[in-house]
DNA sequence: TTGTAGGCGTTATCAT
DNA sequence: ATGATAACGCCTACAA
């Protein structure tokens, strides 16, 4: 093993600077530039010097400097999400990242964990940062504030849950449609009494999707606010609320769990009681195929993907009027949600009897 | 208070600039950067003004220049790993961000794609970008020529596989005992052929795990080569391999995936032979606890916080001899590795016959 | 408390 | 093909 020290004196830190490779090539400062950036009038004997000087200090432009002196900002573009151990985030975050690179930009990511505040926090962060363009997974439920940011050139995406009280580009499921098609294939089934567990009632997404239960059940004359619960927003509240639902005197004999968070929680739970009442989940996840979990699917990295090129049209400026994209959803059949009702089922779950 | 004169920019594309301020409030240059930045020394109407005026025009300082004049870098720790959406990845990101966020340090991470010479460009891209610290899970097999990023005072964290041929900080797993000890336990139950499923031949990890798995087989005068299968490095290549492995004529009892991908897809095509061998998997993943996966556990999320703990530390220079944290494994007993070999089990299997 | 130089590392302009 | 010079937006001296 070579030399192990951690930062040879050598280097002292401050890095070599293209002025520093000019003087060591015999060459303008200029000239050190062009070669260094593969400009096209250079004579390839000096760029050959330049270059082998540039090696040789183990020179890096200083990109702050270059971006400074041509007056453009940054290439890199913030996206703001939850919490990357959600595989939905991670997965969106990698779809973004995918269609910045092939524009030849850079992401950078943060969490809020969906707490309002510290999305405040770092979007003023990523502002005073100079990012190009902001996509987003907000938990902000008024984002008429962010209008500046746009009017400073900083285009916003939203993407999961719509900007409220801003004029901006959103990409977002067909949380109703997707639910309420759920909801139907569940009764068809012959269930009657079907639990909702959902998340925060805050969230836009959340809300949708239990006006989608809503309008299945009603449709059906059958009532929809016997087994819900909202405000499951991590896995153990998740959990909690299906225990809480399925240990009650009357369990419904199915359930829909609004995200991939609430349906990995039920599947703990369900594994834990060793009940299995029939189920359907929002979001598709990993491992569904193995444990046979029906759900509704969409792709998260093809989101991702749309948030970004949405992002990077705006950056652009080829379109001026905001877009706002609506993905749909579809049924993934799998065996949990087939489960039929059992004939013994109570079924005394006429609305408002 | 009319401040016409001052030209440059009135509100259509370029952002505005302190001098812009400093015009609009009728004070200089440096006055209006004093008040900005919150320093002391500020008459508090002066301030106010200023402050005023910056809302006025929607100033946001521009942090390339500003550290660029201070000759300060950044604040900013570069994250590369193969992929976002491999859940440990996802995983030691969010330990990462989790760390430097106590620490007003913020993350941008980029994926490698488990390609070396994407990892190379992603790279140069991070130490133009002035980056602070790197945090690396390598793909590439000779650091040797990163030695001049550490030079330039830029430290490397390596996560998961060391650095080669370099001096720098790493955290890695104990790969070898921690597969050598399920190996133990596998043959403790009674198997004497046991498949193992690895990644690519030439990451570290890939290799101190077979290496655990061949210790353990020796020692107990059993053919290791027979079962084993190399390169499954995405879920794809997983499923075949394991496929190939368990529709042999003679097929293992045992089976061992040496990474969370491998036991997924390993898991896939397990539930549609319809066979179950007894299963051990390197990496804990979520559902585990569901299917009853036995595995070799460790906490990413941690890695990830002693990963920024040691880049914050070579960024302070509080150390200068490169750390080397070795992070141990334990046994998660769920099931699947404490099924016994069939009594019927061919057993053929002693070492070179 | 405020203002005046000068420079951070790079690129653009306009010569040569 | 190459080079001197002036920006870019901001900050650290060092005055006043």
């Amino acid at each position: 093993m070579p030399n192990t020290t951690h930062n040879t004196a050598s280097g002292n830190g401050s890095a070599p600077t293209l002025l520093q490779v000019a003087a060591r090539a015999g060459v303008s400062l200029k000239t050190a530039s062009r070669a260094v950036n593969g400009e096209p009038r250079v004579a390839d004997q000096t760029r050959a010097k330049v270059l082998d000087a540039a090696h040789d200090l183990g020179f890096q432009l200083n990109r702050a400097a270059s971006l400074l002196a041509r007056g453009i900002v940054s290439n890199v573009v913030g996206l703001i999400t939850g919490d990357l151990s959600n595989p939905f985030y991670s997965a969106l975050a990698k779809g973004v990242e995918q269609e910045l690179r092939t524009q030849d930009m850079q992401l950078t990511v943060a969490s809020s964990d969906e707490e309002p505040d510290r999305e405040r926090e770092l979007i003023d962060e990523f502002v005073t940062r100079q990012i190009r363009a902001l996509i987003l997974v907000s938990t902000i439920d008024d984002h008429r504030a962010m209008q500046a940011i746009q009017d400073r050139g900083i285009p916003v995406v939203f993407v999961d849950r719509s900007g409220i009280g801003i004029g901006a580009d959103s990409v977002v499921l067909d949380n109703h449609e997707g639910t309420r098609s759920a909801i139907e294939h569940l009764i068809r089934r012959g269930h009657r009494s079907i639990g909702f567990i959902g998340d925060l009632s805050r969230l836009e997404t959340h809300r949708q999707r239990f006006e989608g239960f809503v309008e299945a059940m009603g449709a059906h004359g059958l009532d929809p606010n016997r087994w819900e619960r909202h405000g499951a927003h991590n896995l153990a509240t998740a959990r909690e609320a299906c225990y809480n639902l399925l240990t009650q005197p009357d369990p419904p004999t199915a359930l829909f769990t609004s995200n991939n968070r609430i349906t990995v929680g039920a599947l703990q739970t369900m594994s834990e009681l060793g009940v299995a009442p029939a189920l359907i989940g929002f979001d598709d996840f990993e491992l569904a195929d193995v444990l046979g979990v029906t759900v509704v699917a969409h792709d998260p990295v093809d989101m991702g993907r749309i948030a970004a090129q949405l992002a990077i049209e705006a950056i652009e400026r080829r379109r001026t009027e905001p877009s706002s994209v609506v993905i749909p959803t579809r049924l993934l059949i799998r065996g949990s949600g087939e489960r039929t009702a059992p004939a013994t089922a109570t079924g005394g779950n006429t609305k408002s009897g």
